[in-house]
Order: C-alpha cells, then structure tokens, then sequence
DNA sequence: TTCACTGCAAACGATTTGCAGGTCC
DNA sequence: GGACCTGCAAATCGTTTGCAGTGAA
C-alpha cells in the first residue's frame, strides 16, 4: 500500500523510502492525526527502519510542500494531519484523545470580519475546543 | 504597587514575595500577555531576585488558583494573562507580536452547538488568529 | 557521479524536578 | 516549629542540527 511516487515529486521531493512510508502511514492510518512520535513508532513496530529525526524532518517538508497540516494542541507536542484542502476546525477529547473535524461556515465569515475590522490580514487561523466526550465509555485509547 | 496579600489567601497560597510580585507585575505591565520568560526577565531588570524555576512554579500555580489564564500560540512558548472573567479569542500579529482580543458572541454560540451535536462536554475553547497587523509600522516590537 | 537524503548522537529551548536551605503563620 | 516556599542545578521533553555515510536519478 505504498504511495504513488509522483506525488512527492511533484512536491520537489525525491521519492525517497521514508517519506513513500510516512506518506502512505497518514493515508492508511485510521487515526488522522499524528505527531512525529506517534509515526516513529508505528514505523518501528511495522519493521521500518527509520530514524527519529528523519521523521521530523520529512513531516517539516511535507508541511511546507502543502502535503500535510501542522497543528498545536494543548498536548505540547505538534501532531499532523494530511491536507485534503479545505479548513476545518478541531474538537479534541481531553480523555481519550479523540479528534473531531467540523467546519462552520458563520464561524469563518465572522472570523474573517473580526480581523479584518481590527486592521489584520489573516495568515491563518486555528479554533480549537476541548472537551469530554460522553458517548459512553472513551472510543479511543486511555 | 504591590497586590493584596488577600487575593493570595484566597487562593489558598501563601503571600510570598514572589508571587505578589509576579501578580502585581501582571497587574501594572502593560503588555497584558507575557511568558514566563518575560516575566523573569523582566523581574531581573526591576532587581528583583526570583529564581526562573519558582516563576513557572508561580505561574502555573495562579493558573490552577484561576488567577491567570495559559494560552499556547503559535511561538512555541506558553504566554499568560489575568483572568479577568469573561471568555475572549485572540488575534496575534506573526510579525510584531501585538496581540488584540475580541469575543464574539454568535462565533461562542455555533462553537457550543458544534461541541453538543458530536456529543462533546465543552472544558474550554481557544480561537487563534495569526496575522500581519496592516496599521503602518508595527506597534509593537521587531 | 553527484547532490539530496539518512541515521546517529549531540545540541537546543522550554519547562520540570530533586534537594538543601529559607520563610510565612 | 513545621509545612510550605525558594533558588539552584540537574533532568526531561519535544524538536533541531552537525556530520559522515547512503542512495536516487
């Protein structure tokens, strides 16, 4: 199930066997977002063979070839999610680490309005909520 | 222009003279965001003579105490404000570092509904807008 | 061949922690 | 007096970087 090479070409980057790896990971992992440790480490229990700093630097690149999104949760540690284009904001589960993408469209516009009447040009915006989830016991880890 | 040991008390901390200190800087500077960081420094330059250790231990204390309010922008570093109540979002410039509040209500309200329709207990919220401020030479800093 | 890419280990910046001594009530 | 605080230095955590070897085109 690895990646077709062109994508990463297209994106000036040499098909290289730890990036076709972290690539097709993000493409068939259930979990949408992941930080450079959480890749590191599904990397070593499938075999890979890659090291730690190639991880974060190869996810640093895809982030600026526009592959993938970086962001900042409360956690401290930066996670990833592939850029399928359209921004979405985030509900994360403080419990079980679950995280929900939603989009409001009135959200945006006024997002937009509140920065622009204050003399702001957005570069980007991020809206992050944190919560419980009560569907019964937590999907997720613990 | 020391703070009320009170306030402290109230708290449940001791009145020690780093944390009035700490507090009645957040009380008179200005700049109503500052990190740790900048809260030693500028201890330093006041002659004052706290320890950098005992200003996170302070800070994360009057957070806890619900005496201040952590927020993690982009830059990596954690900045605090005084919790004066009310909940408001943020627009930081990437340029200058100014940083503007605002509180939208109609933007709070889709953000509840959001959280409720997937089933999610709200514990706190933060909406970020990162930005270039267009009001001629930046306000603030480099 | 050649230059981009990699792994490893050391370096880093922000934050935390262990500990011996000092302080508030 | 005793529990709580503090400063200092060392430890931790996530992330970055220097360098010598490896691999894609």
């Amino acid at each position: 199930m690895m990646r077709d090479p062109d994508e990463l070409k297209n994106a000036g980057l040499k098909a290289t066997l730890p990036r076709l790896k972290v690539l097709s990971l993000f493409e068939n992992s259930k979990d949408r977002h992941l930080s450079a440790e959480d890749v590191y480490k599904i990397l070593l229990t499938t075999g890979e063979d890659v090291g730690l700093a190639t991880v974060y630097r190869v996810l640093t690149q895809f982030e600026q070839a526009g592959l993938l999104v970086r962001h900042h949760f409360e956690s401290g540690k930066a996670v990833f999610e592939l850029n399928q284009g359209g921004h979405h904001d985030h509900i994360v589960c403080i419990k079980c680490g679950r995280v929900e993408e939603f989009c409001d469209e009135e959200i945006e516009k006024r997002q937009k309005l509140a920065a622009s009447e204050r003399g702001f040009t957005i570069q980007e915006h991020s809206l992050y909520i944190y919560g419980i989830c009560t569907k019964q016991p937590c999907p997720h880890k613990a």
